[in-house]
DNA sequence: AGCGTTTGTTGACAGATGCTCAACTGGCCA
DNA sequence: TGGCCAGTTGAGCATCTGTCAACAAACGCT
């Protein structure tokens, strides 16, 4: 007697943890991958465990098992899905010089880490610890922006040089966003040393 | 019978495998040390068991943990032993001008990294998956690596904005070399590439 | 030589975690 | 009604990190 079956809610009830109900295939895997994701900016990969994840939706280890045969595709799936969504709103190239284009993606890029520094740093450290797989998808994901930087820099010379050295600044920029420190280097100054640094970096390519 | 005590041997008395004889603290530890580094080198961290380690030097896991409290204690010791080693060949800057030696450091950086790729990468993605302490690490030789290139580059003014730039310059540079593909790019005209580039980013700090 | 202390070493155990298997449940359609 | 199928689960296995209490070889002290 009792508990009635009234149990089949759609999403949360009333307050805390989520629903333990049946849900569609799709919309369980994007719960999951959505609550790695929010874990992985507390944690470093390998301590995170799949039962906190199984816990906090409320559901059984072996479901998520299911859904993810190995943790290794959970925390691809993870990386994949934070890589989209972080960089989404960098894809947006506009302005009228090409200088000005390069600035605003600058711009935007500093935002972003300083308001999502905790989901940059992780994504970042993500290319390390982790499986081949996850090396890669982040390898691809730099790769897929390099020629964004190159069409908002205008520059056409599609040599293996070019490429090579925007992927190497793209990277070194990460760096530089997430070791600068306010407090010694003012936001201007470093937006505006970065853009002309991309300039200066590919007017060295042209011998 | 048939077992004497003979097992008590100094060093590998005929072949294969490590003595399993009692070794002063030191000494076992920069044999773990060494041993774990070798492993890191293959897989990553999380893929590394300490009973790989352990029954390699032929000691029981028990006594790993004697010397290193924590997996992380030793991921960190394996790291920072191996940071110095990777880098000791690094710190010499030699040559007449400026350019010259900065040059001399970029090429021998690309052999390094030639010669010991495995190792190299693997130092680098230690900066990702690990704990906090094993990035804090990888940032402190980062760090001491700066002024390193900015006296071979004869940089005296020692502002905060340069120290930040060399450093991004620094890991850009890293993955420039990594993400290097000899057959697009020849590799003087890499070396080239970086050792202008490095006084270019220089010369923008000066607004 | 006897004897305690220090130091290198170990086997057995506890707890957590990745992963497997066989089975249950509730809706849907013939 | 009855069977199928997708979502779900508990129980169990193997592996790995970390703990504990104890053993054994050297060294010092009387």
């Amino acid at each position: 007697m009792g508990a009635t079956p009234e149990l089949v809610r759609a999403t949360e009830p009333s307050g805390s943890v989520a629903a333990p109900a049946r849900l569609p295939a799709d919309e369980r895997r994007r719960q999951l991958v959505e609550i790695g994701w929010r874990l992985l900016q507390s944690r470093p990969i390998h301590e995170m465990a799949l039962d906190e994840v199984a816990v906090e939706a409320g559901i059984s280890r072996t479901l998520l098992f299911h859904y993810f045969p190995t943790k290794g595709d959970f925390y691809a799936a993870v990386v994949q899905s934070a890589g989209e969504h972080l960089l989404r709103p960098v894809v947006t190239p506009e302005g009228a010089s090409a200088e000005e284009r390069v600035r605003t993606l600058v711009e935007g890029f500093v935002r972003l880490v300083e308001r999502n520094r905790a989901s940059y740093t992780a994504l970042v450290r993500a290319a390390g610890g982790g499986d081949q797989r996850v090396v890669d998808l982040i390898g691809e994901i730099r790769d897929s922006l390099v020629p964004k930087w190159l069409v908002a820099a205008e520059w056409t010379d599609d040599d293996a040089l070019a490429r090579l050295v925007v992927r190497g600044w793209l990277v070194g920029m990460e760096e530089t966003v997430l070791a600068w420190d306010p407090r010694t280097v003012r936001r201007e100054q470093l937006v505006e040393h970065l853009t002309r640094s991309l300039f200066a970096e590919l007017a060295l390519t042209r011998r």
